[in-house]
DNA sequence: AAGATTTATGAAATCGATTCCAATTTAAGG
DNA sequence: CCTTAAATTGGAATCGATTTCATAAATCTT
């Protein structure tokens, strides 16, 4: 190894930075050798510049409590007070405080802050897929809420996956936040529960009888019959259930379920080449209705979990020279803003109120410290009927 | 005020949750009165429970690092650096702290990590609106860069409001994040240039020549040029420009830009009231639609800087009985799903690519320490050309 | 075999806030 | 004017980790 042919002295924490910054800067090259054996991994000293360029922030350090403390001659203590809006603190005190606060640009640092008070001010939701219309708008209510409210929110997509989802919920575990809400629920509720130990956990859209949790949710077998029905009323018979979400969630069972209710209702038996339960993209939608068009015996109305799924099908099919809703009816689900613009008929959800109620069912149990409450809320489905049946 | 009848002990610190938590459980009510005039306003003992029901959570404390520790029969740093994989710890002791945080189901509290660390392994997104397709697609994608490289995704909507945009700033200066993705911009750079010091900025999509900072963006000159260009080739000379977005933003302004380069270059002058530049919504769309149909001398052609503000448009001509493309052509922009489904013309951004780019470009600028690049990404537009020109 | 490295470990300091506890001053009550 | 309660203030402990620094044992070098 190269051995320096001199001694080197001992440089101090802080600055080694800063020399290299400043050699940085002067588009040179700088090497520093420090032999101490702890400086190789756990700070290593060892730097080398090998050119580039570019305009270099070395930031001053930021301003800290006991500066602000310092600065307007009173305890870290009163300060704390004053950020922290306390009474107590005369009128005095407080503009000095203010004033040194303003001077210094002093904000606190917010992992200090967590650190102490156990609290985050964060929550997590999480999402299967954002490019889901439904679930974008859920996370903009949300987000809307939580700002309200002044919380931060903190997203991750769980792609339908059990392991990522399972892994997520450590952020309960390390205190990275105060709460969880899930709009899907790729594991069984029994893995979920244990995390309550460790912080709220909302449910909204997915839910579970089990779960002594707060939940805003829909009646997913209403919404799976009032669908069926409405093409029943039509006059269809042969109908293909097709859901959205994969996995054994809650709700595209509960569509099911409903739309089974309403074939046996009037007495059709269902053929198991009517159900489909893995398509959920405009792309499952066009894949779908070549599996249909390939029927020996097609169906003439097409029940879709969701407005993506009923779009890709509607498309693909008039471009084999379907008439909708002649040659085959279609209902979508959610009333995304395509079902608009595409005469959809569809079961609209009312996503802005679910996702404003399990945000405000999240706030109210992260302040109302640890009391666990199971307040379900249940939101009404709404028929819109338009062209495509 | 109510004396208490008996003297009250003091109650050590972390037991009165407990007594609390243990009484509601009994479905009891408790008064705990301690007249120490500290505890009124710093730690409120004064708990009154009135009635309700559910279950209770207590959870257990959580297992620290020094738990571990004494479990392990080690010191804290030890166990420290089995959590940060650092060399030279014996496999024999490895195997101890490992075996003790399993027993203890040990998570490391991230707030206590980031305060020391002073990193956060979270990465701040800023985005107008959610629910434009546009957005949402990139920030599925910036999510899913983000996790794999081990960061963190926190989720703030500007809503187009400038001041909300300043707020979310400080989140740079708490550390409660180690960089900032802008993807839109309602302040002067020279607002948010300051906030450099105190952690990386990336734009995406966003972009200002002047900024010296890493960004990935797209040329909105030749976006707009040609998307304009391939209307005129389609034999329309009388276009109107319609922009996707509000304020002072660079991307409408460049778009702008390449229409009128277009325009002039076949020597058409351009009419003011041929300019909108305060539609972005599917019923902006709808909106123009009535505004172009009551004009004089209506257009033949529009151009418009998203597909919701051009599937607004067609849908509300055609509901008026236009035939698109003869009475009216339109293009769009972006590419959104819904533009397929449509038939419609657009110019084609490719988002994921400007995504990923553009939180690579964040990742690259944190790990590199503090070196501050210019770093800029321009991506290619696309012309997708389908029924609506 | 002596000196120089490398490997391995832990006690104590530190990150930047809040909370506890104690002490002092001011106001209210009788 | 004395007693009691309320209003102020600050020093030290604490939150739960990482990093510094010191020191000892094992391994190389020559």
């Amino acid at each position: 190894m190269y051995q320096a042919p001199f001694s080197i002295p001992v440089i101090p924490r802080g600055l080694e930075r800063c020399l290299v910054h400043y050699v940085f800067y002067l588009k040179k090259t700088l090497v520093i050798f420090q032999t101490f054996q702890y400086n190789r991994y756990e700070n290593d000293f060892i730097y080398a510049y090998l050119g580039g360029g570019g305009i270099l922030y070395v930031g001053d350090r930021m301003a800290t409590i006991s500066d602000v403390a310092e600065r307007a001659g009173l305890s870290r203590t009163t300060v704390s007070r004053v950020i922290n809006q306390h009474p107590y603190v005369s009128e005095e005190k407080k503009k000095l405080v203010k004033q040194a606060m303003e001077e210094l640009q002093y904000v606190p640092n917010s992992n200090a802050q967590k650190l102490r008070k156990q609290k985050t001010e964060t929550i997590a939701v999480y999402v299967p897929r954002l490019t889901n219309p439904f679930f974008s708008q859920l996370v903009e209510t949300m987000e809307e809420v939580a700002a309200e409210e002044g919380f931060q929110l903190l997203f991750c997509q769980t792609r339908y996956n059990k392991q990522q989802e399972l892994s997520y919920l450590q952020l309960l575990r390390g205190k990275q936040i105060d709460g969880l809400i899930l709009t899907s629920m790729e594991n069984h509720w029994s893995e979920i529960e244990p995390y309550l130990t460790y912080g709220p956990i909302v449910l909204c859209n997915e839910y579970d009888y089990e779960a002594k949790v707060p939940m805003a949710h829909l009646d997913q077998v209403m919404g799976g019959y009032i669908g069926t029905k409405h093409l029943i009323d039509r006059g269809h018979q042969s109908i293909v259930y097709c859901s959205s979400e994969p996995g054994g969630s809650r709700v595209s069972k509960g569509r099911q379920e409903g739309y089974i209710k309403a074939m046996q209702q009037i007495g059709i038996s269902i053929k198991p080449e009517w159900m489909y339960t893995d398509q959920f993209t405009i792309e499952g939608g066009k894949r779908l209705f070549y599996r249909l068009h390939n029927l020996k015996e097609r169906p003439t109305a097409v029940f879709t979990g969701s407005d993506e799924v009923a779009s890709g099908l509607i498309f693909e099919a008039r471009k084999n020279g379907y008439r909708i809703p002649d040659d085959l009816a279609v209902i979508g689900f959610d009333d995304q803003p395509v079902a608009e613009l595409l005469g959809l008929t569809t079961v609209k959800q009312p996503v802005h109120q679910l996702g404003r109620t399990a945000m405000e069912l999240m706030v109210e149990q992260i302040q109302s410290s640890r009391k666990i409450s199971s307040n379900r809320v249940e939101l009404p489905f709404e028929l819109i009927i338009r062209d495509s049946t």
